[in-house]
DNA sequence: TATAATTAAATTGTAAACAATCAAATGGCA
DNA sequence: TGCCATTTGATTGTTTACAATTTAATTATA
């Protein structure tokens, strides 16, 4: 044991965390590509599913994203015809963001990703509910 | 619980880890900033600290990086002077990289951080190990 | 030995991610 | 009402990240 072992990747808890989310997104690729999404347009969409509107600053919210990253991607995902983006009347200053019927339509598609990917991480239940346990107290206490 | 509660963020194990991941690079900023690293070019520092010489395809091992990301990652660390890029004179293809002096004497300045980063993700002992063991396994079952 | 297959790293192209800054709209307040 | 502060989203610049391809070196094999 000497003064430095702190600085040894084995030790940090910080890398694997990183590491682990690196590898999934990975993994999630080629059920993604299914759908020609990547996975940043997809967490979008999983927030369009469920709040069928909403705008830039509380999407952001939601994912832990800002302006600088969510405006392109929101962009791509208007092309795709998947949601619209347009500016409120009561408030000029906000982006109205809507799920259109092909972003609604495309839920039927994604619905079996989930699952799919439940078997690439391979945890058992008590494991799995461990690890989201664990996973939101650190981001209750790192997040925004 | 409707079909499609599988695509509720809130759902999801994947994305509190990207999140968490996201969140806590976020976090090392201020720390790293004070040693004018980048996360990356910071783990990166963290395996030659412990190897002193090793090559590319070996750091991307530790690292789960490829030669794509660490290319102009390592160019960085060469710039900074704390790091030395060579082929291999045995076999040409692999590039040594070799930790400097000055490389060295960073760690110092590195010491403190682990400490200060682990007061901001603030787990007990043991929510700590499991979240650790928790994240391994993942690793081993989605890793490379 | 000549050629094919493999390996290592670099390059190219695309998409994130974020800090810092900017522009426009709104709100607060003197 | 007029001005300043705040809010919202977009833009800019830098760094990551990775797939796909390329180049050069090495190894395997016909």
């Amino acid at each position: 044991m000497d003064t430095y072992d702190c600085l040894k990747l084995e030790n940090q808890l910080c890398f694997p965390l990183y590491a682990c989310s690196k590898e999934i997104v990975r993994r999630y690729k080629p059920f993604l590509d299914e759908l020609d999404l990547t996975y940043t347009q997809y967490i979008a969409m999983m927030v369009m599913w469920e709040r069928k509107k909403t705008n830039v600053k509380e999407l952001g919210e939601c994912l832990f994203l800002d302006s600088g990253t969510l405006t392109p991607v929101l962009k791509k995902l208007e092309q795709k015809g998947y949601l619209t983006r347009n500016r409120s009347s009561e408030d000029e200053r906000n982006l109205v963001v809507e799920i259109t019927e092909e972003g609604e339509a495309l839920k039927e598609q994604a619905v079996t990703i989930p699952q799919r990917m439940g078997k690439c991480v391979n945890l058992s239940q008590k494991d799995a509910a461990e690890l989201y346990r664990l996973l939101y107290l650190v981001l209750g206490n790192v997040g925004r």
